[in-house]
DNA sequence: AAAAGGTAATTATACGTAATAACTAATTTA
DNA sequence: TAAATTAGTTATTACGTATAATTACCTTTT
């Protein structure tokens, strides 16, 4: 049985913590290892200023420009209003501009600036360096097996709901 | 290229959102995952009164009665700090007993009562029933692969660290 | 025995992410 | 035109995570 901590048992006391049970779950499996993956991610993008989600957004934003607010939700499957403050961030700093839509009044189209464009390249390039070598010691065929099997989680749930 | 969004192009805008450039990150399939599986718990434990972490907190307690605060911070991954309030909130439904221990008063030996015990019996038996379902389509082969690569994410960092 | 340093648990605080209700403004529909 | 719907916003709440600082206790050294 494996355990997580290797100190010696000294008063025969608890000294090894057992995780049998939990370790098969794929939740408690998937939670600590995206533990790993986000503080990763986190550090990388913590140079260019950006969070995970304003990342997110804005490399949604430059590859579909003229995004409104409530598809870029949707395609973040995060709430409208979480929204606002992450677009708010992004347009302070200049990287995206928010203009409203002729055709719809309410609504704004969302484009990445030219500083936005390279500044998203630039932590693309970064997050594809960190992410290789955090993975590098997993072969290609099993991450393109865990890649299609966390797809398949997704489209689980959107069966479920519907 | 797939898209996220099927809506008629109306207005000749954007109408469906491209993640071609996210989609082969890890980090971000296995936080969409993670959001999935996530709710799918939290909602399987909300009939028992358990949040994700308290639910840990409860099963690694059976499993190793006996058990203190600063192991069970360790073996979660969480700062001691955060720790605190989770153990309160079993404490005060009196699912656990927080005892000094007599050869070191600083210290707490946490045990799970049989009330303890019971909700987490039944608690386990529905989250292995949802996991179950959630992941029906995902066959076991590839659940074994996706298991073993996320604890080797895992296993990446501690080298890091070190 | 006293001092110095370490450890266990706690308190307070802050940040990032997520969910909900309630609102304004604009649009669509009936 | 009135009613319902939609886009975006504000405010609030909750959860998970991280850090600094504190108290109490333990261990080691002298």
């Amino acid at each position: 049985m494996k355990k997580t901590d290797m100190k010696p048992d000294e008063h025969n006391e608890v000294v090894t913590v057992s995780d049998a049970t939990l370790r098969g779950f794929v939740g408690y499996q998937m939670k600590r290892a995206f533990n790993v993956v986000q503080s990763d991610l986190s550090r990388t993008l913590k140079p260019f200023d950006l969070r995970m989600l304003t990342y997110t957004a804005l490399v949604l934003i430059v590859d579909n420009p003229g995004l409104r607010m409530s598809q870029l939700a949707t395609a973040m499957d995060i709430e409208r209003p979480n929204l606002v403050l992450i677009i708010d961030a992004l347009e302070r700093r200049e990287l995206i501009t928010r203009d409203r839509v002729q055709t719809d009044r309410r609504a704004y189209a969302l484009k990445a600036t030219l500083a936005g464009r390279q500044l998203c390249d630039k932590a693309i390039t970064a997050v594809s360096a960190h992410e290789e070598r955090l993975l590098r010691d997993i072969d290609d065929v099993a991450l393109a097996t865990m890649l299609t099997a966390m797809q398949m989680i997704r489209k689980a749930r959107q069966e479920e709901q519907s």
